[in-house]
DNA sequence: CTAAAGTATTTGGTAGGCCATAATACGATT
DNA sequence: AATCGTATTATGGCCTACCAAATACTTTAG
């Protein structure tokens, strides 16, 4: 992140974005925040006007999202949001776990002390918003403290596959951080990474990443199994 | 897999295969088997034609081909067979290594001896391809041991992101299989891999994994970088 | 020989239409 | 009244045709 600006510095920053994309962040967010909800059925005209796009755009954003998971298609029937089971949404906690473990346990071995800094900048944004009550920034400053675990280890790839299944519990993880005790629990776990990664231990920093994300799991299989019956 | 077969015993088995995803299979089978060659440009009329299909659906299996990571677009040039770089290919089969890892040890925490006969099968299929030098059965088997793998404890998730993945690096595979000496190596990992298993041993089963997966990360490193100079 | 102007090529996006299937409503028949 | 066909409708799958904008390639004029 040293000379990056070369060229770029003056470089008109235009919008680039393909109509298509912006419909695909559209509809990704509609998914994401509950305006569909999980089973309801996503109808290509409808989503057209809704949208002020032709069809040959919508139908690439669903099957777009399709591949992401957030939508199923039913033969004959069309797409509709994809409905999480339980199941799911446990092996995706998993394999967070295992991935998230992998990095943290990179970035202790690598022991350098910015990636600690950069950490423990956003665990700090993350305990003030939890004093303001602020959820949405909570989620933020979170992903931006996983990314910081991957990306300074040059896990790209990973930080793809995490963010691919990630979208797809989003609305879990906004109820996980809810939770009774989570605004201090969470960041606790979330030091215990970091201080792991101080003094370079690997094993620990693995440990420690994967019981947050086993935490987090539990909450959100109490959560779910609590919910489905209701409905 | 014990009472499933109660009503889909009749159940008619219609294809259902919409063109879309005959088009999609055609076109990803293509790339990985470098019809279409790392770089080239794919024209969607062209491909219209080849396929015999409209744009429409060339475009919505382009799109899907590229949230695969098989195909890359280039802003306002279109899109490209995606080139795969070292560095890329290194982490997927690290992420393999991590994932892989995990199912060999729950396999090996379930201690079920039908997971192992399982394996078994798979690896004695293994042996006796290498032996036909039939390579296109020896990477089929292969697939079905970690298939195995992973859904004998249920890990569809990981399952998936495996199989993603693995696509994008399937080129490779083929060449790493080729290798000198792996025909004896390979099945050796994967007994050891086996063997970790039968004696419940989630440990080392996950760490004969890992080591398996680094093997052949090494293998294709040293493919990749003396192929990468010649071209 | 170079620069400018024109010409294909190709993608991004739109409009609208056709057909098959599934579900629904509706009417007829026993 | 219950059942059985039969329209109707809604919708997805797929197609053709078109336009605008950007890129790449030629040709022409100075």
């Amino acid at each position: 992140m040293s000379g990056a600006l070369k060229d770029a510095a003056i470089r008109v920053e235009r919008p680039a974005k393909t109509l298509r994309e912006l419909a695909l962040d559209k509809v990704r967010e509609a998914i994401v925040n509950g305006y569909f909800r999980p089973g309801d059925r996503l109808v290509e005209r409808d989503l057209c006007a809704q949208l002020g796009v032709s069809r040959t755009v919508v139908r690439e954003v669903l099957r777009h999202l399709e591949s992401e998971g957030l939508v199923a298609n039913l033969p004959n029937k069309g797409p509709i949001v994809a409905l999480l089971d339980i199941e799911e949404a446990k092996q995706i906690y998993e394999i967070r776990g295992a991935l998230e473990g992998m990095a943290a346990r990179l970035c202790a071995e690598r022991g350098s002390p910015e990636i600690v800094a950069a950490l423990e900048e956003s665990l700090t944004a993350i305990r003030n918003s939890y004093r303001d009550q602020d959820m949405a920034a909570v989620l933020a400053h979170t992903s931006s403290f996983y990314q910081t675990l991957f990306t300074r280890v040059d896990r790209h790839v990973a930080w793809g596959v995490v963010n691919l299944l990630t979208v797809r519990i989003n609305h879990l993880r906004s109820m996980t951080i809810k939770t009774e005790g989570r605004g201090t629990e969470g960041p606790l776990q979330m030091s215990k990474i970091i201080d792991a990664i101080r003094r370079g231990d690997g094993e620990g920093a693995q440990r420690a990443a994967m019981d947050h994300v086993a935490a987090a799991s539990a909450i959100a299989e109490a959560v779910l199994s609590a919910q489905k019956p209701a409905e």
